[in-house]
DNA sequence: CTGAAAGCGCTTACAG
DNA sequence: CTGAAAGCGCTTACAG
């Protein structure tokens, strides 16, 4: 069986007008009322549609917007995808996909092939790339903004939580909970998120003279993290950990209340990052600062296309407020319930 | 700044051959190897790519694979859909994400916009569709696969689990561990995973002259499956609960533990059905069927990509066995550890 | 092996 | 408003 599409060509011939004519009605440019039906009618009888790939060849717009994401298991990132995606085509964009298959690495060439699809815009969830890999896309003119995620250096777009101010925000928190040996398991030092999230918190642990009595780094690992809290645990005893986000804070409490036996939080609070659905189920109740998925999505998305609609926008660095939300995994501060 | 590409003319021209000969050695036909030489190093000066949409126009393959999701909140989901990613774009192809607004509903909608797109093929997963839209795609000869969804009138391809078997494998389980009063909060009924789960457990207890004590459908959803086990602990007092996915499994057990003060499994077991990742984390140990998610992805895809080679094919309905996996939400059979 | 040419399915000036 | 024509960036017979 052959695949055979309907082309504009042939509603033309069926409706009577010219090819170029059936192009006008379904590119919204202007044309007369009886030439639209006669067209419509044929494009309804013979199933006709638009081919959106020969549009864009020469409109030079794909309406396709290549997503970089890796973590997914992480549930923090699936449910921005799904925002991501709903957003994009309620606009009439849609996303490719490119996954990172070893974790770090290749954002670079991942990148290359999305311009082989001419995609309008990139939006690289937790994934960091290189300066030369960000000058080829300025080179061909294709906006990309950096989801939760920073980059100093490149002038790319990115939208943030404000990391820096969370994580003092946490360290606040647990001083004013009464907790005075606190150890942290951070997000991943090789990422932007966790290094500023470890650098407020230590700045905000240091406005009250107090420092970590522990740290490993969990780079983002579940299993990682587990090890390291049952580590931290033996080796300095802390009463609070402060775990750099909810996906590693959920293991961390696996492992505090199984293999250790521990109480949480009366022997040793945690606190996470991230503010994930599963955050908020009973089997973890997890105290974390939420990261507002569904605001940081829009403020990507109106970034993006602003960009591909106006090449002349300076790239924008958005940071977004989270909130610190109080559940059962870390004493409260006194005189609070 | 105007967007410029870089094009095979201009290679043609800086490499000192016709644009015809860039295009052999780009797609691999045959070249004399000085040519190729000289192309390629004119292409890496220039910095050239070809345009994937451009060759698609005329090759009439896009390599663009439509994949419609929904439920991403079962974990189950993303890491099928990173799966999915990884096997294809290693094959050269790419996955455009279409998501569901409202759950149900608008699948044909979406499959037609797939089709604007020119998919080389589409990976329905966790979605049925009617049978008109069904029809249209076999005649544009687009090959497509409900990937953990069956459809019996249609003649499309499908992989799912082995899931009467299972339901049935399951309520074997819960009678040879001597459970007597035996709920079912069950997966979505107007969908095949959820009948086909419910009719092999409807079985698998018939066949012991039992039957179900109380049965609500949880519509896969975690807070309505909740609710149900409240609702069903209150009037059945039952001694086990086969619950639809693991997904709705978990509202189960933090309702169950939570609310209640139940014990699990002494009070009540609890069984689920997939185990992902997270079944097998400390704070919910859920003893449930494997729906083998990699293979079943490679099944996915080997299927799909031979009917985009050789469109003779026929469709195909596999059906991947999974393993019970027991943990320790449900008391095991006597004399078995 | 190689170049000139046709053509994939559209959009968009250009005349009329 | 409308049609004929050029052209988007490629691939692929067709001659040579």
């Amino acid at each position: 069986m052959a695949r055979t599409r309907i082309t504009s060509q042939q509603v033309a011939q069926r409706a009577g007008v010219s090819q170029s004519a059936v192009s006008r009605v379904f590119s919204g440019a202007s044309a007369s009322e009886t030439t639209a039906q006669r067209v419509r009618a044929a494009a309804a009888e013979l199933g006709y549609r638009p081919n959106v790939l020969a549009r864009s060849l020469i409109t030079g717009r794909s309406r396709i917007i290549g997503l970089v994401v890796a973590y997914l298991e992480n549930q923090f990132y699936p449910d921005a995808l799904e925002r991501l995606s709903n957003v994009l085509q309620a606009r009439g964009y849609h996303i490719l996909i490119f996954t990172l298959s070893d974790r770090d690495g290749d954002a670079d060439k991942v990148i290359e092939e999305m311009l082989d699809y001419q995609v309008d815009g990139i939006i690289a969830a937790s994934v960091s790339m290189s300066d030369g890999l960000a000058v080829q896309c300025a080179a061909a003119d294709i906006p990309i903004v950096l989801f939760n995620r920073g980059q100093d250096d490149a002038g790319l777009s990115e939208v943030t939580s404000d990391n820096v101010a969370g994580g003092q925000r946490i360290a606040g928190f647990l001083l004013a909970g009464g907790h005075r040996r606190i150890a942290h398991i951070s997000g991943w030092q090789e990422s932007s998120t966790g290094r500023d999230r470890t650098r407020g918190f230590h700045a905000g642990l240091a406005a009250a003279g107090q420092r970590v009595v522990a740290e490993i780094d969990g780079k983002y690992r579940r299993d990682i993290a587990a090890d390291a809290a049952m580590q931290i645990w033996r080796t300095a005893r802390p009463d609070a950990i402060f775990v750099g986000n909810d996906h590693m804070a959920f293991g961390v409490l696996d492992a505090l209340r199984g293999p250790l036996g521990l109480n949480v939080p009366d022997d040793v609070s945690v606190v996470g990052y991230d503010d994930v659905a599963m955050a908020a189920w009973p089997a973890y109740d997890l105290t974390t600062l939420r990261q507002p998925s569904g605001r940081m999505v829009e403020a990507t998305v109106a970034t993006l296309l602003a960009r591909i609609e106006n090449p002349d926008l300076a790239p924008e660095k958005i940071r977004i407020e989270g909130a610190l939300i109080q559940r059962g995994s870390a004493r409260k501060p006194k005189g609070q319930q």
